[in-house]
DNA sequence: CCTCAGACTACACGCTCGTGTAGCAAACTA
DNA sequence: TAGTTTGCTACACGAGCGTGTAGTCTGAGG
């Protein structure tokens, strides 16, 4: 029962079939998008039978989200085990893969509960991995901390929010396993890249041109460019 | 009557009043979630009168994609004019704001032609500054070059796709003219830390494991760290 | 054999929402 | 003044969809 993932009926419960139709049609159409009759074929059962099992179309929605975020945090303990996992939150989420990784990809842009949560805790983890590696451009608690680990746990995640762009124009599925580690060859050269970038003439004044990292968590007074 | 964006009704016909009501509420609920209704209520006119101008939801979705599109293209050309535009593209949607910015981030994930349209424009203009720049490691129109660009989109454009997520961590809209520059002065900093960090030990190790860039086109044969 | 529970289906109700129709009022034309 | 266009509303129809109800089938326990 735990290694036939890519079957979509055999062997599984109704209510498992049902779950997975469900992941996959809320990812595909969203919440509001997708009918219950249209995940009801797709499980290959009635829709009387959702409402047995799940009690309305939103409880259905409450147990996807809780099946998901679920497998999430199982690969995400599993690869805390391994260390590298540098800021490697989103990196745990293109691991675990499948049917859920979409769906939470889509939650996050329709705004549920539970997305907002995983949101936070992937920002939470950044922000500490930016505090212990770079305690002065990055003391914890800092605007510019907070800040930066928004907009980095924005820019991960944001991969797997518009994986069907990516897609489209890597031709392969980055969210397939085999496909995965694409992902973060590519990462890894943008970011040496950019920096490189940022250090020549052209990036140098438009970093320049930007404020100051204002450590300070007021309004910035307007000061000069202070980091390094 | 053009410099009074922010007042909802005032001094606009009837169709630009619907317009941008639309905008607001696809933005927010999706196409699917928006009722003809509630653009109605919000624009202070009859579901009618949408109808009389628009024909129907899906013909008021296509005027906002060629709406919001055009005030980016507007605001695109005129961000061309000065130099600075790095890879500035998502720049430029920053500094357009408003409701565009919003429908177009959900359009980006809700998948519309014009929407996919945007991202592949996006993606080229990547491809472009990064073949300009480097050429040796992103050759143009080698595989690499390509998986850099779409995922460089992607970071980019998943920071206003997930805007709502970074606002509540950063408590103020990132989309607000006067704090867009903190997202600027964040990703500078981001790039730079993490090329710091990529050439650590720790950092290094995660770079190693991946594939090489794999300028070739084929699945990559193991070959060690190619890059710099 | 009876029964009781759980998995599952068929079917109908009622609401929401997009669309269609008819018509009013003001502005412009002649 | 009459005619026409344009901006706009009120109201009703019909389809889609979530939900509710009743009932069937299978299997386990006594």
């Amino acid at each position: 029962m735990s290694s036939t993932p890519p079957n979509p009926h055999e062997d599984l419960t109704g209510r498992a079939r049902i779950r997975d139709a469900a992941l996959e049609v809320f990812a595909q159409r969203g919440v509001r998008g997708a009918t219950v009759q249209a995940i009801a074929a797709a499980a290959g059962v009635s829709t009387g039978l959702i409402r047995h099992h799940f009690g309305s179309k939103e409880g259905l929605r409450e147990a996807c989200d809780a099946y998901a975020i679920g497998a999430l945090l199982e690969q995400a303990r599993r690869g805390m085990e391994e260390d590298a996992a540098a800021p490697g939150f989103a990196a745990s989420m293109y691991q675990a893969g499948g049917a859920s990784v979409r769906y939470l990809a889509r939650a996050l842009v329709e705004g549920s509960r539970s997305a907002s949560d995983l949101f936070d805790a992937g920002a939470d983890l950044t922000e500490r991995f930016l505090a212990e590696r770079w305690p002065d451009r990055y003391p914890a608690g800092a605007r510019s901390t907070r800040d930066a680990a928004a907009v980095m746990s924005a820019m991960h995640l944001g991969t797997l929010v518009l994986h069907t762009h990516m897609s489209r124009r890597m031709g392969a599925d980055p969210l397939a396993p085999e496909h995965v580690p694409r992902i973060g060859t590519a990462m890894v050269g943008i970011y040496t890249s950019m920096a490189d970038f940022l250090t020549g003439e052209q990036g140098g004044r438009l970093a320049e041109s930007l404020p100051a990292d204002g450590t300070a968590p007021t309004p910035p007074p307007p000061r000069e460019n202070s980091d390094e």
